[in-house]
RNA sequence: GGCCCCGUAGCUCAGAGGAUAGAGCAACCGCCUCCUAAGCGGUAGGUCAUAGGUUCGACUCCUAUCGGGGCCGCCA
């Protein structure tokens, strides 16, 4: 069903290859309680093939004991019979290619103009709840060209997920619980000394960072001199409360200039002391998931000072990892993992349906077990998807960038959001798979060409800001019907009738980078359209002294525009009204 | 040694098991008295790393090998 703002022109015509293959059923033609779940009906790879292209006769073609190219002949007339249809041929080894009739690609038009930017809106999400897990950087430093990456692709993922028909929570866990944040703490007091006229001793080991000057002035104005000479026993735990929350507070005003905002901060520390980290591993321990044991020395590396040691352990090759996780050290205190575990707990008590982390590609190895300690917990329930961001390297006129995380001069999300903009650095973080890696340059990103994908986007969407600024001024008023004749404009129209798919897609994937190689198709069409117009006359959007032509002629880029400009918005990208 | 990711045009990369594998850049040839030429059209460029397998059909899934990167016991 096409519920309102839910126009799928492909959906809809699978549904009409679906109910003809049940009235083949019916009448005999196929037998009957087939499955039709791999029918599908996609644009053919080459155009001159016709719009659609189903495959539904092959993929019957085992079960129904028929020959593909005889279930297609016999579908092919039913198909026709509908208004819709223009014409229905097979092809090839059983295709059946359809090419629809005119009417159907106005109405689409049309259909884009009265949604607005809710059409492409899918209820495929049903209004499951998900939570996705983004950022998530140690709160000791401003965020770094990595974390810039995770935020945009995760930032994206959230809203092409929303954008589905998914409840989304976007969610930032604050590792402020482990030995991290004591370095901080010991780093930030040094610079306390500092700003109370004493000399730091940042020592190897210590964040030597320049960020942390203000913080120990803060502190200094906050406390006086009352915390010097004094034990570290004595201040560590309020400095380190103090730091953690400016670092914080810095992180979320390098989230805000790139446009994120996250709806929960989850403290890693709010789980300790609460039992929460004991009640998840009880949980896995009631299902028998729990021990006491030693594991194998790593292989392949020289394991000089391994020597074996009793842990507790969560069998997590249950779950398909390599070997167990230890979630408690030999000394009794927890392991990373636990609170991890625990963490994941919550979210899957919190009741979502679906959870997914989006970590750097650093944390590979980590994979395994936290989708074997998810699948423990939920008991199935609730699939854990971990999206890994590979690196950026960064470039300046092809020149590779030199970063020494040890100088502390590493380049920060603001380095690039002041110098490019988060309209800029949003897009191209999005041009790439997240699983590949991506070369920044700061130069050819601000290049106003073709060869840029940003500009050569929202040039398409500024070509049209400015039809309609003319055409406002010439007093054209605008119509919901458009007048479609050239192939150049059924092109548009036809990519435009794929945005409601390649959405689905894309959120099914979980690849937001989909949205942007779709926009940038979009963006190619139109402009193949528009220069058409320079040299035919008869296809400029602006008819000269004809205003119910170019009221007609405009509403097919007004639809372009209302489309680029939605997927934008997933992307997080504000589209332009002119080039400047 | 193990695990994960990658290998597609000279370069950078797309590609829900479908037809003759696509786009941009670079190269070459064209298009502005005309809605923004920041654009468009065309030509040329390929054993989809290799070898097997699965099936009506594989760039796509499986196995092995080669090459590049990342990670690898009580660090997060």
């Amino acid at each position: 069903m096409s519920g309102m703002n839910e126009m799928n022109l492909f959906s809809d015509i699978r549904a009409l290859v679906v109910s003809a293959l049940e009235e083949m059923s019916a009448s005999g033609e196929l037998p009957e309680g087939l499955d039709f779940a791999n029918v599908s009906v996609e644009p053919p790879r080459d155009a001159a093939h016709g719009d659609m292209a189903t495959n539904a006769a092959m993929v019957l073609a085992r079960a129904a004991k028929r020959k593909p190219r005889d279930i297609a002949e016999a579908l092919a007339p039913r198909l026709a019979r509908d208004e819709r249809i223009a014409s229905a041929e097979v092809a090839g080894p059983g295709f059946l290619n359809l090419r629809l009739a005119p009417s159907v690609w106005a109405g689409v038009i049309g259909a884009v103009l009265r949604a607005g930017a809710d059409y492409g809106r899918s209820h495929m999400g049903a209004g499951r709840r998900i939570n996705v897990e983004y950022v998530s950087a140690n709160p000791t430093g401003p965020l770094h060209v990595g974390h810039t990456r995770g935020a945009v692709f995760g930032d994206a993922l959230s809203s092409l997920l929303e954008f589905a028909g998914y409840e989304v929570t976007r969610e930032y866990y604050i590792n402020d619980g482990g030995a991290q944040v004591d370095v901080l703490a010991r780093s930030a007091y040094e610079r306390y000394r500092e700003a109370c006229g004493l000399v730091p001793e940042i020592s190897e080991g210590l964040y030597p960072g320049d960020y942390l000057v203000p913080v120990g002035e803060a502190l200094k104005e906050k406390y006086g001199e009352s915390l010097l000479d004094r034990p570290e026993s004595e201040w560590l735990e309020e400095v380190r409360s103090f730091a953690t929350e400016r670092m914080m507070e810095m992180i979320r005003a390098d989230l805000a200039a790139l446009g994120v905002k996250m709806d929960v901060f989850f403290s890693e520390k709010s789980l300790y002391g609460t039992g929460r980290i004991e009640q998840a591993l009880e949980v896995l321990r009631e299902k028998g998931l729990i021990y006491e044991g030693v594991l194998e020395p790593p292989r392949g590396k020289k394991p000089e000072d391994w020597e074996p040691r009793v842990q507790t352990l969560f069998r997590s090759t249950a779950f398909g990892d390599d070997v167990d996780r230890p979630v408690k050290k030999s000394d009794g205190s927890w392991t990373y993992f636990a609170p991890d575990i625990a963490y994941h707990y919550d979210k899957i008590e919190r009741g979502f349906d679906a959870l997914i982390d989006v970590l750097g590609a650093d944390h590979g190895g980590y994979v395994k077990r936290m989708k074997a300690a998810v699948a423990a917990l939920s008991e199935g329930r609730v699939p854990l998807d971990i999206k890994l961001t590979q690196l950026v390297r960064l470039f300046r006129d092809g020149e590779p960038f030199k970063m020494s995380k040890r100088a502390g001069n590493f380049v920060t999300l603001r380095d690039v959001v002041d110098q490019v903009g988060p309209d800029v650095t949003r897009f191209v973080m999005l041009t790439r798979k997240n699983d590949a890696p991506l070369d920044f340059d700061f130069a050819r990103v601000l290049e106003q060409s073709r060869e840029n994908p940003v500009f050569y986007v929202q040039y398409a969407h500024a070509r049209v800001c400015s039809l309609l600024r003319k055409a406002e001024a010439a007093g054209i008023s605008l119509t919901d019907e458009p007048q479609l004749r050239d192939e150049a404009e059924f092109a548009v129209a036809r990519k435009l009738a794929d945005w409601p798919r390649q959405v689905e897609i894309a959120a099914r994937t979980h690849e937001p980078h989909r949205i942007a190689f779709y926009l940038y198709e979009l963006a190619s069409d139109f402009h193949a359209l528009w220069n058409k117009g320079n040299e035919n006359p008869a296809l400029r959007f602006l008819q000269e002294g004809d205003p119910a032509a170019s009221a007609a002629k405009i509403a097919l880029p007004r639809a372009v525009a209302v489309v680029i400009s939605a997927g934008l918005g997933i992307l997080g990208v504000t589209p332009a009204e002119e080039m400047r």
